[in-house]
DNA sequence: AGCACGCCGACT
DNA sequence: GTCGGCGTGCTC
């Protein structure tokens, strides 16, 4: 029996309009209306046509009939989706504090583009060695074209055409003859259809070692029983992924299918390559490069049924999958997770929720889990499995120290190298085998102070220290202001001023060991595509000795050869502020200690700290999660933090600092008339840690409390208040 | 959000 | 007398 009419979500993101309203579903187009659809319909007064989504279908109304109208027309380029995601919709609007249909737009799949041109690229197919020889050839013959052409072709391997054609300003003739020579090809974006290109099924059958058995069959009983969400701590290199494919293979026989959710593509690559050798093209994956329409392709895949397994970042858990069993969540811990826009919702709580509707199970696995999931398995609201072992029996823990750099200093070493990290690599180059000195980038990586006053150079319009480049200019990662790097102190006007970045410390190992082949690796060495792994697989190849780098190098890579791992300076995120600071840097530090001795041989780890007693630095060292974990809840608890209690955070800006105080002082007035009885803890408002970007004032709020029903409440409220125009603000619930 | 209805000041 | 200011309220 078709119900005659539609509940619907109208595209206007404002909280008056933030509800259903019904229309009638005209006899034309019956039959062919379904949910989560966009459709057009008449709105308002003076009945202006408005998008508007299908949420629901009633075969009765409260409304006054007489005012229902009628659906106007269904938007050709609407995909339905499950009702199951319209459910999350709704919960995450709830949860975290959005409209609806804000709530609909990030949970709908991406709308198909309407036949976009397609997209043509040139791909080089010659060997570097040939694109040199004609280089040079045609640089005689000073055809200034070609050897623009080649020149970006040896750049980068791939093209855009209209690049090639409009910037370069390389006529179609100029590269006809290299088309037809086979030093390049044309590719049109179809030919990427498919977005990974090795998929050569049936890779070796994963053969799992009794700990990972253990796992498997104990998660397999909880999607058998309670289908409870399950914690997977399994210490770097105990074989996750091994354990994520064998749980897959099972849903999969019960005809169900899986996502699989990960922090970053480029990150995990490798990861990635592992699902397709085993399963085929049944997996696809999205990420950001995908195209929209690319996107919804796969997404319509998924909804008819052709694909079993999807990978991807936090998007990918909407795939509109008709029998979902399975959720893993890898590296569950990641700051990537977290939506930086509204609604700002955490992909391992909204993970938790589609699998509760749809009676799937999530898994979420990492080496350092996140406070707040660990947490939750101990009190029971999650199962907990534990990985201790490293799955290649041979390879060892490596050993760790810590060295004082407080002591080194004492002792008169000014460097940023420690005597016994020194020692431990000449050692190490003197027996041909790999170093990695990591520098943690949070923080002062990169920045430039005066040695005679201490003062950093700050940016004009944010609250920030600017940061080197190697183009030698100062710029700010917030606004990007740009200054020449100054000669002179811009505060004391003394000439001793000096950077400390992946450049420096390279500079620094360089006058060190002029003999080492070294490799560096932070944003700027990495800026151009390719170039990630390009880095990556020399270093691997054993082209270098020593690779510095950022957090990026200390990611899911396995380095066979590199036996020493230097950690510069472990406690530069300890003080960037957030009660998650601790948790981040033991997480850092766990994951480039892991980077050692991966292989045969043993590996040794140099961690140096002005703070090498904080507990975040000795648990890391010591890899000890749980002593961690005792540490890092008792300051929660005692300083009411999440996991242990749930915090609101309101972020207030403005171009003026009055206003932004005015607003505070209002938001101040209205929380302690809501807090009457006291039950919320209220702190601030207060500059925020950061206060001042591109010319914005910035101020914090924040209210914590052991239930969120009163700090939902209390966001109702504030906003509720009447915010003048000029002042931005944004909610944040943990 | 966008639009209509509505109730008070300075203009032909 | 009326044109228009934007405050208030509603939208299936």
């Amino acid at each position: 029996m078709l119900k005659p009419y539609a509940d619907v979500i109208i595209d206007i993101t404002h909280t008056a309009v933030d509800r259903i309203f019904q229309y009638e579903i005209p006899e034309e187009l019956s039959g062919q209306v379904s949910l989560g659809m966009k459709i057009r319909a008449p709105f308002g007064q003076g009945n202006r046509l408005q998008d508007g989504y299908i949420v629901g279908f009633s075969e009765k109304t409260d409304y006054d009939p007489l005012k229902i109208k009628k659906i106007a027309s269904i938007c050709e380029d609407s995909i339905p989706i499950e009702g199951q995601l319209i459910c999350l919709a709704a919960w995450m609007k709830e949860h975290y504090g959005s409209t609806m249909i804000q709530a609909l737009k990030t949970v709908l799949p991406v709308k198909r583009k309407v036949k976009t041109a397609q997209k043509r690229y040139l791909v080089r197919s010659a060997g570097e060695e040939e694109c040199r020889e004609l280089l040079s050839l045609y640089r005689k013959k000073n055809q200034k074209a070609r050897v623009r052409f080649l020149e970006a072709l040896l750049e980068d391997c791939v093209l855009p055409y209209e690049m090639v054609v409009q910037k370069l300003r390389v006529s179609p003739a100029s590269f006809k003859a290299f088309l037809t020579e086979g030093v390049c090809r044309l590719e049109t974006e179809s030919s990427y259809r498919n977005p990974v290109k090795d998929n050569s099924p049936g890779g070796a059958s994963v053969c799992l070692n009794q700990e990972q058995r253990r796992v498997v069959s104990g998660i397999w009983q909880a999607w058998e029983g309670d289908r409870k969400p399950c914690l997977l701590h399994g210490i770097t290199g105990s074989g996750k992924t091994e354990v994520y494919m064998e749980l897959i293979r099972h849903v999969i026989e019960k005809g169900k299918q899986a996502i699989v959710l990960i922090p970053e593509i480029a990150l995990t690559w490798q990861t990635v390559m592992r699902f397709y050798r085993q399963f085929g093209d049944r997996v696809s994956i999205v990420h950001s490069r995908l195209s929209a329409g690319e996107k919804s392709d796969q997404m319509e895949r998924a909804r008819r049924g052709e694909l079993d397994i999807m990978i991807g970042p936090r998007s990918a858990l909407f795939t509109p999958f008709p029998d979902l069993g399975l959720v893993v969540i890898d590296e569950e811990h990641e700051t990537a997770y977290k939506s930086e826009t509204v609604p700002r919702y955490h992909a391992v709580d909204t993970a938790i929720e589609r699998c509760r509707l749809a009676g799937a199970v999530a898994v979420l696995g990492s080496a350092t889990p996140s406070a707040s999931s660990y947490y939750k398995a101990q009190s029971g609201a999650y199962h907990f499995f534990q990985m201790k072992k490293r799955a290649r029996e041979a390879s060892a823990l490596p050993a760790v120290e810590i060295v004082d750099l407080r002591e080194e200093l004492k002792a008169g070493n000014r460097g940023i190298f420690s005597r016994r990290l020194t020692e431990l690599m000449e050692k190490t180059l003197g027996r041909g085998e790999q170093i990695l000195l990591f520098l943690n980038r949070r923080g002062y990586a990169g920045f430039v102070s005066c040695r005679s006053c201490g003062k950093a150079v700050k940016c004009p319009h944010c609250d920030v220290s600017l940061k080197a480049h190697r183009d030698g200019t100062l710029k700010c990662h917030y606004c990007g202001y740009e200054i020449p790097i100054p000669k002179r102190c811009p505060s004391c006007g003394s000439g001793y001023i000096a950077g400390f970045g992946t450049q420096k410390v390279e500079a620094l190992v360089r006058a060190m060991f002029p003999k080492a082949g070294i490799l560096r690796m932070d944003m700027d060495t990495t800026a151009k595509k390719g170039s990630y792994d390009a880095i990556l697989s020399a270093f691997a190849d054993g082209k270098a000795d020593i690779l510095i780098g950022t957090q990026m190098i200390v990611k899911g890579h396995d380095f066979p050869k590199v036996t020493l791992v230097g950690i510069l300076a472990a406690d530069l995120s300890l003080y960037s502020g957030g009660y998650e600071a601790g948790e981040r840097t033991f997480s850092l530090l766990t994951q480039a200690a892991g980077r050692a001795g991966r292989d045969r041989l043993p590996g040794h780890v140099v961690i140096q700290s002005y703070s090498p007693d904080h507990y975040s630095v000795e648990a890391a060292a010591s890899q000890d999660y749980e002593g961690f974990y005792w540490h890092e809840i008792l300051y929660r608890k005692l300083l009411c933090y999440p996991p242990v209690y749930r915090m609101l955070s309101l972020l207030i800006t403005s171009k003026e600092e009055e206003t932004a105080l005015h607003m505070a002082g209002l938001v101040k007035k209205q929380a302690e008339a809501v807090n009457e009885d006291g039950i919320l803890e209220l702190v601030g408002p207060a500059k925020a840690s950061v206060s001042k970007i591109n010319d914005m004032y910035r101020y914090t709020f924040y209210a914590k409390c052991e239930e969120k029903e009163p700090l939902l409440e209390l966001m109702g409220q504030l906003e509720a208040l009447s915010w003048d125009k000029g002042v931005l603000y944004q909610f944040d619930m943990e």
